[in-house]
DNA sequence: ATCTTAATGCGACAGTGTCGCATTAAGATC
DNA sequence: GATCTTAATGCGACACTGTCGCATTAAGAT
């Protein structure tokens, strides 16, 4: 997935096991195709691709382990301004949180971190007396390149 | 909608007049429920209230009308992290945008305003080119009420 | 009162996401 | 390696959101 690709492709798959989960030939699959995606996937085009791999895999399957995941804090869910239909999109949750650039012209997503974003979440924290679990920053507008 | 309720009723009615647009009975029901809403609606909610005042409105003028304020800027759409389901809900766009906390656990959506999140705003307007139209930050986790 | 055209209701539809249930296979145990 | 328990799967059915085309209605200008 986009930004920094530092992570260890498998490290879904070792984190998994350390918590007792099973690891099936479905999974490996997802997985596989959502730690090596270099965009932002929804639940059909990850299907559609986990089954170049194991064509048996089912839709439910897929949204299962989405679900794991999530439950798991490994990804996160985008809306990404639901630029095309309804359906959510889904990135592996790295240290840092980002901020979901969508143009609303060409379709571009661009991620964009900042220190102002953390202290903000902070401030909320504070403030608010809040324990954050998510923060989705999704902004829609017009990028650069459109304009010029 | 929730916050300052500052606005005048009517007032949609009279900015959609302004530029031309036809009112009818339904679209006068929709931006009552709207504009008297207490708390987020979702389409399904706005229908079954509009329904109370003009019980002939079908759904899909609900889905037009809810399209046309958002086109004109009137009202915002969000996701308040899908605590029920995958509709999205609607408010009155007012003056300032506000950061929305939804509690995972009881449910409680908390509005919050920020400078910090106006700041944040012009940092990516500037360093990454953008013009925004739309700015949605979500968050979700645990409100003070469900921790003590 | 007439006319134009935007807005409506209706029906059909596609897509997303969920669930129950019978079957299969992971991986622990021996 | 064979056995067993139970989690995970595939399948089917389902509810729900949101969209669209089309014939009909009614807003509001003339």
């Amino acid at each position: 997935m986009p930004f920094a690709n530092t992570e260890i492709p498998g490290k879904f798959q070792a984190l998994l096991a350390e918590r007792g989960i099973r690891m099936t030939e479905q999974r490996r699959a997802i997985l596989n195709v959502i730690e090596t995606a270099k965009r932002h996937l929804d639940a059909g085009q990850v299907l559609r691709r986990a089954r170049k791999l194991e064509p048996s895999i089912d839709r439910s399957t897929v949204y299962r382990t989405l679900g794991l995941l999530k439950r798991h804090g490994l990804i996160d869910e985008l809306d990404l301004m639901h630029l095309d239909g309804e359906a959510h999109y889904y990135e592996r949750k790295l240290n840092r949180d980002h901020i979901h650039l969508a143009c609303l012209r060409c379709g571009k997503i661009t991620e964009f971190v900042s220190d102002l974003f953390e202290s903000l979440k902070e401030q909320i924290e504070n403030d608010c007396q809040y324990q954050i679990a998510v923060a989705r920053l999704e902004i829609g507008g017009c990028c650069s390149n459109c304009r010029t």
